[in-house]
DNA sequence: AAAAAGTGTATACGATGTAAACAGTATACC
DNA sequence: GGTATACTGTTTACATCGTATACACTTTTT
């Protein structure tokens, strides 16, 4: 695959700052253009990360080797090298791969609703695609698919009295639980579909150590909730976790209502 | 090191349950008694775990192999499995030595600011050991450390009139919040330690690029803001990036407050 | 003195990510 | 058409990783 050149392509494009993008995002951008010359690829971009993607759903990150990858398409690992500069691209493009959802629909103003759909989408990429959360994350997000789903999000608030700082915040404050909820639920969801026993989910396995070890001595106010079961989940009967989540997303959601309550014009805001 | 046999200690344990705990939680919680036979090692764990948190303050967690933390010590890397099982206990330990805070003083019923000092030291964890963000999180906290500070916190909350479900989904929102926010500000510390010209910074290298990417059409409520350069952090001409984080923080707090004033007594709550 | 348990070391193995050199093939230009 | 060029997938090679195993040695218990 040959890279674009430097000086302007006609769509009135900086190469040099492009040039600084890493491999993988360029790939995701469509920046890199098939070139014309040698014989055309068996393989592409798309094959490789639909059979990483498909590797890791089965057996996890770290079955996702390059030749493993290699191997599962019929070609040795080298050749995937012709497509993708280093597995850390890869990563990035599996990343992004996933991260074409079909937007929530819009629910016409109701701004919560809009939020929750917003965080239970991402939560769920968690769960379908258990691995999603073990790729490390080096930056602000810079793939195509994850910004689209940050401005949809940015629409849901459109109309808040807020400057772009605060929606922002706001932003990173939803996904950042996202992202928690969302890794607990694939922890929960694995462990069900391994575990022959429910004992083995994970708290659960060490529930029983926990309540010899936490004293109530040194640990006075966690004591009675390891005692009880809560700390390790034993209480929860049903198989949707679901719940205690929607509570802690109420809470913050209780946050942003409050703060817009109190704000009824942009101001200057946040130091800037 | 000799592990301990089954049967009852004195103290009433059961060894069984605490069998199943990951070798670094018994090396963590002190389960690993020291045999009196054979020669004293000139080793310990706590040497180890200690050269390998200098290693990654230095070098950052890739750099943490068993050989270097040998090396570092004037080992060979066989040695250090005389101590500690596997690199994953390891971690394990590592993780739950820079958790051994001074935790925040109480503010005597002023259960917001108890809030903000426990995330604000939580996020110093991260920034203080950059790799602390890397290591990956598989199951519920149970080194000792973590406790101690998931305690403290449930001691903001004891006069709550809450049921335990909902103090562990507020210190779920708690510590997730804690969680991203310290990771960006570690990027946010590396970039200024790593890079003499400010641009090197994080998004910041991206900015251009993704100027040029982000187009009206397709991403119309993100385009403003990459254009403002809010998006990549162009505006932050301070060095505390802190002030962005207090806002959601604060959010957080509101919707804490708001539900607390909704619920004066605990009820059923949350499904259980 | 012998047995037992623990020490640090040396060697070895299979994976990993990827650099480098290679022969083959399809296109672009003369 | 021929030929240079660019791209293909492969082969080989290397350093590094985590760790299993076997070893010789040292200290304590019996």
């Amino acid at each position: 695959m040959e890279q674009m050149r430097d000086g302007n392509n006609g769509d009135g494009l900086n190469e040099e700052a492009l040039e600084k993008l890493p491999n993988g995002a360029k790939l995701g951008w469509g920046l890199v253009k098939p070139s014309t010359r040698g014989p055309k690829g068996e393989l592409s971009v798309k094959k490789i990360v639909d059979a990483a993607v498909a590797l890791a759903d089965r057996d996890g990150l770290a079955a996702v080797s390059m030749s493993r990858v290699a191997a599962s398409l019929g070609f040795t690992t080298m050749s995937l090298y012709r497509y993708i500069a280093s597995k850390d691209d890869l990563l990035m493009l599996m990343y992004d791969s996933v991260s074409e959802l079909e937007l929530p629909e819009r629910k016409d103003g109701d701004w919560r609703a809009e939020m929750r759909a917003y965080v239970w989408a991402c939560v769920e990429v968690f769960v379908k695609h258990p691995w999603f959360g073990d790729i490390p994350v080096t930056s602000i997000p810079i793939m195509p698919n994850t910004l689209k789903i940050i401005d949809w999000m940015l629409g849901t608030m459109r109309t808040f009295p807020l400057n772009e700082h605060e929606k922002m915040s706001i932003l990173l404050l939803l996904s950042s639980y996202s992202r928690s909820v969302g890794l607990i639920n694939r922890d929960f969801g694995q462990a069900l579909k391994a575990g022959a026993n429910p004992d083995t989910f994970n708290g659960l396995e060490y529930s029983a150590a926990l309540k010899q070890l936490v004293k109530p001595d040194s640990y006075p106010h966690l004591y009675p909730i390891v005692m009880s079961g809560t700390y390790a989940g034993e209480n929860e009967q049903t198989s949707t976790v679901g719940d205690d989540f929607d509570f802690g997303l109420e809470r913050i959601l209780d946050g942003v209502q409050h703060y817009l309550d109190t704000r009824k014009a942009p101001g200057p805001g946040l130091g800037q």
